[in-house]
DNA sequence: GAGCACTGC
């Protein structure tokens, strides 16, 4: 009766034409078969666009056929039209990325509804790189049918139905529409990273489902967790998908490693003599051991082959995100031939930071070293400071390691530690980042999502509550959310900038002091990695380029400067010259060009003090006071030592501050946390701002004795004994208007 | 006189 076409209008499925030409006639939403869509797919007439299908069509169905995930079709179609939540647990190789989603659109017929199916990945590239493949293998055109959602980037159409996108991206729909009303489904692609928006989006979704009974959740994850994933939501089924990758032989060592670095070095030299061909992957931790270890690994391999004709060439190429891309691409190379007629072949050694744990993928490897070690954000909230510390990865995180030995033949993985620690000391997963972080933006959007009991909401994982209590005394104090814990309309202009709440802050203030062009420039450099290049061969030269963009009352300024000097010599060349990141810079106007749109949705007036005036820049330091006033550090006698405000960590500027004369009270964009505490991104301010412009947070009483509350009293004392002019108390009067609305 | 694990809006 379902395949009768006058029946159609009965089941609700639209037609367009003629009925018994529509490959989903009879199709009713969440009530279609495996043989519906295997009859459509075999088809000869795309049913998304009506036109025939390519032969091109015709050869990529086929390689989807034999892929793991397409036998469990039925399952899937079955659970996701019984259940509002699915579980999938599918290994790389499965095909559930590309593969779900379809099955899905088959499901669902969004677009007879006007509704779209998301699928959220952690990584851009990826979201791209997907949607890309998949309008290909359902012969549309990308952008068009289905497409795909980034930042600074939107490939879709009123037509989309089927779209892949950021986690970030999703959450910041959710911001504007919090039933996610524009989706049918949701599919959470990726789960098992636990990135912070894939963890608030669960949460939220959890929420929606019981005022949405109509939309579906699919939450796909890797092996080790899904358990947890089915528990979480609500016993959701569970449907696995053999993953097709190739056997990994693990060897640990007997004993404990003192020194992983040293020993990662020797494994890769024991395996260039003993093993078949075949390429290496090292993981390390950073930049700096990276580096240190390719130098190392080149001199011993080179000693190697001098001793012994039996050992080819073994070339060692770093890899790591701050890396410009053309060295990124080095990894892609082919293993180096023999150096002589007949001799041994070559081989290859990448050594990697976690990036080619997930993000990046290099066919070829057939043997892993892993010490077992990673740089692991972790946040303190009783100091509030973020911080990188190398730490023991997860037992999951060397799983997926090993698994880098395997994709294109069977493979070896060297674990640095031995089988009893890999058992008893790594921990099952990798700490959910929620967990590992500064929450001030999060609790934001959270707030903006309409979410009032933070403490109560439905996280898979809870984050301490001194974490939380932290942020949101932080956005109290920024005026974001008032005494009662509502969000200010403030901190919903706020929570509408892709920026942490002081930068944010800063910005939505900036027009009161006449320089929102220059705090825009600002907040757009300090959201992109550090501009300045410093090769080792040529580190005076470098600095001598900075100099020359060197602000002595600020290094807020001295970007500024950078930036104002790019806008004028925008090419390539020219930051080469001068020392400096191009791909940066790119990044910092897009940025901005992003930030200015927020402006002016907000109508927030752009606007800038005359150049040459003498409050020029003071009216720039007076609006960076204004986000940044809680991080702020006071001189301690002359030795150029510093304290925090309030939690008295004894800091120093970071060397590459251009701040010359060590000023009484800095203001600083960031606390690093290393052999000593550096405060990095100085700006010289004075006290004399703080308490006027966060007299709540700058309540001396409120200050622990010591150096900083005398100098704080020693100037209330003097102001008091001195009248405040009628011109100040009307700009702070029309200050407090603007605050209030 | 030092650093930047990795993403994302």
């Amino acid at each position: 009766m379902e395949s009768n076409p006058y029946l159609a209008h009965l089941n609700g499925a639209q037609t367009n034409g003629s009925a018994s030409s529509d490959p989903l006639n009879g199709f009713i939403q969440r009530k279609v078969t495996g043989a519906q869509v295997r009859k459509a797919l075999d088809g000869n007439v795309n049913p998304f666009t009506k036109r025939p299908f390519s032969s091109k069509y015709k050869d990529i169905l086929d390689r989807r056929k034999k892929l793991p995930v397409f036998q469990q079709m039925e399952g899937f179609l079955d659970m996701f039209q019984r259940s509002q939540f699915v579980v999938m647990e599918g290994e790389t190789g499965s095909g559930k990325t590309t593969q779900i989603p379809q099955y899905a659109v088959y499901a669902d017929l969004p677009h007879m509804r006007k509704k779209m199916i998301a699928c959220t990945q952690p990584r851009r590239v990826a979201a791209m790189s997907v949607a890309k493949r998949v309008a290909d293998e359902m012969d549309v055109q990308l952008g068009e049918e289905v497409g795909y959602s980034i930042r600074f980037e939107d490939a879709t159409s009123p037509r989309t139905f089927l779209k892949y996108m950021t986690d970030g991206m999703l959450l910041r729909e959710a911001m504007n529409d919090n039933m996610l009303s524009r989706y049918s489904t949701v599919i959470l692609d990726e789960a098992h990273e636990r990135t912070l928006a894939t963890d608030i989006l669960m949460g939220l979704l959890k929420d929606i489902a019981k005022r949405r009974p109509d939309l579906k959740i699919v939450v796909m994850s890797a092996t080790l967790d899904a358990k947890k994933f089915q528990a979480y939501f609500l016993d959701a089924p569970l449907l696995k998908v053999p993953g097709r990758t190739f056997d990994v032989s693990t060897f640990y060592t007997p004993e404990p490693e003192a020194d992983y670095l040293e020993s990662a070095i020797r494994t890769v030299l024991m395996i260039h003599q003993a093993e078949d061909p075949g390429d290496i992957l090292l993981f390390l931790t950073g930049e700096e051991e990276i580096e240190d270890a390719c130098r190392k690994i080149t001199i011993e391999a080179e000693q190697l082959q001098q001793s012994s004709n039996l050992f080819g060439p073994l070339v060692a190429t770093p890899l790591y995100s701050s890396l410009p891309p053309q060295q990124q691409q080095r990894i892609f190379d082919p293993a180096p031939g023999p150096t002589r007629p007949n001799g041994p072949p070559g081989r290859k050694v990448v050594v990697s930071t976690n990036i080619a744990e997930t993000s990046l993928t290099i066919d070829g490897i057939v043997y892993v070293v892993d010490p077992g070690f990673s740089k692991q954000k972790v946040y303190n909230p009783r100091i509030r400071v973020e911080s990188l510390l190398v730490a023991p990865i997860s037992r999951a995180s060397a799983n997926q390691r090993a698994g880098r030995a395997g994709r294109t033949r069977a493979g070896q993985c060297y674990r640095l530690y031995t089988e009893a620690a890999f058992v008893k000391d790594l921990e099952e997963t990798t700490y959910p980042e929620i967990l590992r972080c500064n929450l001030a933006n999060v609790v934001l959007e959270l707030k903006k999502l309409g979410v009032d009991d933070l403490v109560h909401f439905d996280y898979m994982d809870a984050p301490a509550p001194e974490t939380v209590m932290r942020a949101l005394e932080l956005l109290n104090y920024l005026k974001a959310i008032d005494d009662e814990g509502n969000l200010t309309p403030l901190g919903a202009i706020m929570a509408d900038f892709p920026l942490e709440p002081q930068l944010s802050k800063m910005l939505i203030v900036s027009p009161e002091f006449a320089c929102s062009n220059e705090i825009l420039s600002i907040a757009a450099m300090l959201s992109i990695p550090n501009p300045f290049l410093r090769p080792n061969s040529q580190r005076a030269e470098a600095d001598a380029a900075k100099a020359n963009f060197t602000h002595p009352e600020g290094d807020h300024l001295t970007l500024l400067n950078v930036y104002h000097a790019y806008k004028t010599n925008p090419d390539a060349q020219w930051c080469w010259q001068n020392y400096l990141s191009h791909r940066a810079l790119l990044q910092a106007d897009n940025v901005r060009t992003q930030l200015k749109r927020t402006m002016e949705k907000h109508d927030l007036d752009l606007i800038s003090t005359q150049w040459g005036d003498k409050n020029y820049y003071v009216n720039i330091r007076k609006a960076l006071a204004c986000g940044f006033f809680m991080q702020v550090a006071h001189r301690e006698g002359d030795k150029g030592s510093y304290l925090t405000i309030k939690d008295n960590q004894v800091v120093s500027l970071h060397p590459s501050s251009g701040l010359d004369n060590s000023p009484e009270w800095v203001l600083y964009n960031e606390f690093a946390f290393t052999k000593r505490n550096y405060i990095r991104t100085c700006t010289d301010i004075r006290a004399e701002w703080l308490l006027e412009f966060a007299p709540a947070y700058y309540n001396v009483a409120s200050f622990p004795e010591g150096e900083t509350k005398r100098a704080l009293s020693r100037i209330i004392m003097k102001k008091s004994g001195r009248p405040t002019t009628a011109g100040d108390e009307k700009e702070r009067k029309k200050k407090r208007r603007k605050d209030a609305a």
